[in-house]
DNA sequence: GTCTATAACGAGATAGAC
DNA sequence: GTCTATCTCGTTATAGAC
């Protein structure tokens, strides 16, 4: 990364994401602090602001940076799998990944945390919401067409439902520490789906 | 109040209660502060801590009433409605009503931060879903034996899916604010009960 | 039971040297 | 790009008067 490059130092940026993320995931926004960040990461706060100039355009990078990654994720069940159903399973399946790391999604944590939220990261979450609705929709609606997948209400509403169900699940998991609690939870809402 | 009265002044308590309440469930317990507090209640800071010496002091008196709150509407649905069906619905209308106050349910904000939360609230927390399970279990468990309600799983594993898709639906309605949001996936949720 | 005053600390943020 | 140093403000909490 040398003649021409317009970017700062890509190399310390995405480690303070890394690192700021988890503190989200697991804290909540207003439950962390840069001092946090800056002695993970091993840095001073003065070098975070360099990279970040306030939490609220750090904040906004974590969750653009989250909703492109998801995205891709999203993209690779596309291109992997050829039924609905699995794609379905293969969405839980990025649920139960964040479950097992032990931390809330991103978007989930900052949902709780919507009113106190700058507006640029309010409209961030949204669109990560909406995204994983039209998405999902899609999904349903191709496994309807099928006769793959079952439901009574509209794909855009049972996209809502499912996107609820699992966030709901991760929340209330939680407390207890448990995968298992998860993904029992995430079975069931996939039985509903694939044999009602 | 006067003479005998061991307690100190019940009416000044509960408004800090009533108010600190309502900003722990808009903002999440990191995300207010006893001087947000006061100065809604209209003491100074000081004044606010004879009656709750700190804050994890007042974030447990706040769960413990809030539990004890639910309990009682629990209770209410148990002496008024004669069908699980109906004490069901009656169970997704207290939800509904904390969202239609711009609310999330406390003990799922709670549940977000639960990493940050001292001990005494945790153990709070998870009571406040244990007793919400128990009671939601006792409700299936008639209800299939009634024949009126039809899930595949055990009512105790039923009873966590109904409370993560309430809680997660209450969740992902945040951003938009919007009650209709959060009342169709309701519905969905009962129907899938009622009719499978 | 409520007040004023203040302590003690941590937060987000900035200036300017290297 | 990172540092030291500092600023300002908000936070929880306490001491002691009324």
């Amino acid at each position: 990364m040398a003649a021409g490059s317009v970017r700062e130092d890509a190399g310390t940026a995405a480690r303070i994401l890394d690192v700021a993320e988890e503190l989200v995931q697991v804290r909540g926004f207003n439950g962390f602090s840069y001092a946090d960040v800056s002695a993970q990461v091993g840095i001073t706060k003065a070098a975070l602001h360099y990279h970040f100039a306030g939490k609220a355009d750090l904040g906004l990078a974590l969750i653009s940076r989250y909703a492109d990654r998801f995205a891709s994720e999203l993209a690779k069940l596309d291109a992997g799998h050829a039924t609905p159903a699995a794609r379905l399973a293969g969405y839980t399946g990025l649920y139960l990944h964040v479950v097992r790391r032990q931390r809330m999604c991103l978007c989930g944590m900052l949902a709780a945390e919507y009113q106190t939220l700058p507006d640029p990261m309010r409209e961030a979450v949204t669109s990560f919401f909406d995204a994983n609705e039209s998405w999902l929709e899609k999904v349903l609606e191709e496994g309807r067409q099928e006769g793959t997948l079952h439901f009574p209400r509209t794909p855009r509403d049972t996209a809502r439902v499912v996107i609820a169900c699992l966030e709901g699940a991760m929340l209330v998991a939680r407390p207890y520490g448990d995968p298992d609690r998860f993904q029992t939870m995430a079975t069931s809402l996939l039985a509903g789906l694939t044999r009602e």
